[in-house]
RNA sequence: GGCGCCAUAGCCAAGUGGUAAGGCAAGGGUCUGCAAAACCCUCAUCCCCCGGUUCGAAUCCGGGUGGCGCCUCCA
């Protein structure tokens, strides 16, 4: 399929949408924010991942050859200070996804205002625990046998980032550059900062000099006067104006370090999305994406080092995914109102997870809550129900379906509108099912064939019925079971005895069967096979 | 304080000038011994309020109210 002319994308720089025309015919480069790896990503970001996910996914799906590039820093304060937690206390301090900590094998107690853990109950230990406070950014992260090295610790959360973006069927990005692999780059750009003026060192630091380069806040579309009022200049800054930024940070005792024409030092955080999109996609490339919060000060620096270096523009359409609200405040690790993803994939499924990210536009906020979680769950049975149902069914030829894949393309050219291609997915859904109980089964099957096709094709755009029908709902259940505590055994000897009841026409009795199974929340249903069973997860 | 976003039925939510997608819930029906599932029907004369532009606005403009975000780390 060729790619389309009338693919539109918001573009935060122009504040309205825009044709979507690759540099190259055919052709996408994407660059993506990735994230900071200190501790797990929670469900915040992966809504933000997952979006661009799907926008890659369908970038592909339209023909186009599509170069995507997601960073990983793991070079940053967050890191350093992480792993020094963990250093200070080392394996003597755990705690658990479910909130249960350890200190030397002992149970503690701990609060968090959001922005600092507090171990309590734990005045006798060598460390004052009942004052010592850890800055953890509301995340009690602490792994086991953890080393004092951040680079090992952003490693190990690395790891751990990809286990959980393969668990929400994520596709991985062509390119994962990492910050400490790209040294001599970021190096190499900030020479060509210094060389054109707009940068300068200054004790071992270097600071980009926003007063150099006149579009500075082009994308936030700020006033430089009123960002110089809120500016904040740290006690150890060597800046010489307060708005300039570190492109360059001068190395501290137990930091991670590089040689540089300046001494041994780090990176500063936004240079090395620069360095990486320049190594990877070239000085312009077409789409760059992340979250909303990252518009400024981190794009907009970006934007300002790479354009200052280069001479051309960086990037031809801004997008930004909206927030992950939970009860009506973003979810932050700043904030301290943290799920994290896998511990929301233990409640429910993964594809679940995923359809409840779709439901809202990406650009829009989304309120996460256990109905919402709960609605997208149940409305995942109902498509894999109806893929049970239709995968029963033997292939015919002799149909096509368009009308639900034009649908769903029309919604999609549109700004990646994944809420209403899925309004046209029910529709679909729909169909198969009336499919499924019409009457001329040679006709049906032929349709249901053509239906089952679209479904694929879409699946791999959403990333959803990418299991088995049977086995999904089977994994379902087996959850529901384990969540309310269902005993197997008794469910299915209260089926047999309700079938001898009904056999001997004891309806009554078998009604009742039937209420209390419902009043254990399991739902029996009698078909032409026999009797089975399902439970609705709590 | 500065900048920006949002406000659609009981709930969630698409829709950026042409007369309100979809989902959940609710009510009715078909099917069923009863259910469940599925399907069908009903469910916003109207899109926070006021004013304006227009033949025509939920959609554009101005004002107001309410919520949120960024301005410090953040997807």
């Amino acid at each position: 399929m060729a790619p389309p002319e009338t693919l539109r994308v918001y573009n935060t720089m122009r504040g309205e949408k825009v044709s979507l025309t690759p540099l190259e015919p055919g052709k996408i480069k994407i660059y993506v924010c990735g994230p900071t790896v200190y501790s797990y990503v929670h469900i915040g970001n992966a809504r933000s991942f997952t979006s661009f996910d799907v926008i890659v996914r369908y970038l592909r799906y339209r023909g186009f050859d599509v170069k995507y590039v997601r960073n990983y820093t793991d070079v940053d304060d967050k890191i350093i200070n992480a792993a020094r937690v963990i250093g200070q206390w080392g394996t003597r301090l755990t705690v658990q996804n479910d909130g249960s900590a350890t200190l030397d094998g002992q149970p503690f107690k701990w609060t968090t205002d959001g922005h600092k853990l507090t171990l309590i109950d734990r005045a006798e230990l060598p460390i004052d625990l009942a004052k010592q406070t850890v800055t953890l950014d509301g995340e009690a992260l602490v792994r086991q046998g953890a080393p004092n090295d951040p680079i090992e610790h952003a490693a190990h959360f690395v790891r751990e980032f990809e286990a959980d973006a393969k668990a929400l069927h994520m596709i991985p990005p062509d390119v994962s550059p990492k910050v400490s692999e790209t040294i001599p780059e970021i190096i190499t750009i900030i020479e060509k900062l210094i060389a054109k003026g707009v940068a300068y060192e200054s004790r071992g630091d270097v600071y980009f000099q926003v007063s150099k380069y006149p579009q500075y806040a082009k994308l936030s579309k700020r006033k430089l006067d009123d960002l110089q009022a809120g500016a904040r200049v740290e006690p150890g800054d060597a800046k010489r104006e307060p708005l300039d930024f570190a492109l360059w940070k001068s190395a501290k005792p137990g930091e991670p370090s590089w040689e540089s024409p300046w001494g041994r030092g780090r990176p500063g955080w936004h240079i090395e999305c620069s360095a990486m999109s320049a190594k990877y996609l070239g000085d312009t490339f077409d789409l760059h994406g992340g979250g909303l919060d990252l518009i400024f000060p981190h794009h907009e620096n970006e934007i300002a080092q790479s354009e200052a270096a280069s001479g051309v523009e960086l990037c031809k359409c801004w997008m930004h995914g909206g927030f992950l609200d939970l009860e009506g405040a973003k979810m932050s690790k700043s904030l301290g109102n943290v799920v994290r993803l896998r511990d929301a994939l233990q409640k429910v499924d993964a594809e679940a997870l995923r359809y409840f990210f779709l439901s809202t536009h990406y650009r829009a906020p989304l309120g996460f809550s256990d109905k919402s979680l709960a609605d997208a769950d149940a409305r995942m049975e109902y498509f894999y129900e109806t893929l049970r149902l239709a995968n029963e069914r033997p292939s015919a030829g002799g149909v096509d379906d368009e009308k639900h894949l034009r649908a769903i393309e029309h919604e999609m050219d549109d700004d990646f509108n994944f809420t209403g291609a899925l309004g046209h997915l029910s529709a679909l859904f729909a169909d198969m099912n009336k499919q499924l109980t019409e009457k001329d089964k040679g006709k049906a099957n032929a349709a249901l064939t053509a239906l089952k096709a679209s479904v694929k094709k879409i699946a791999s755009v959403l990333g959803l019925f990418e299991d088995d029908p049977a086995q999904w709902l089977s994994r379902r259940r087996d959850r529901a079971v384990k969540q309310r505590g269902i005993d197997v055994a008794k469910v299915e000897a209260a089926i047999t005895a309700r079938a001898d009841a009904r056999k001997a026409k004891d309806f009554k009795r078998g009604d009742e069967i039937r209420a209390e199974l419902k009043a254990m929340g399991v739902d029996i249903m009698d078909t032409p096979q026999g009797t089975t069973w399902k439970v609705t997860p709590e």
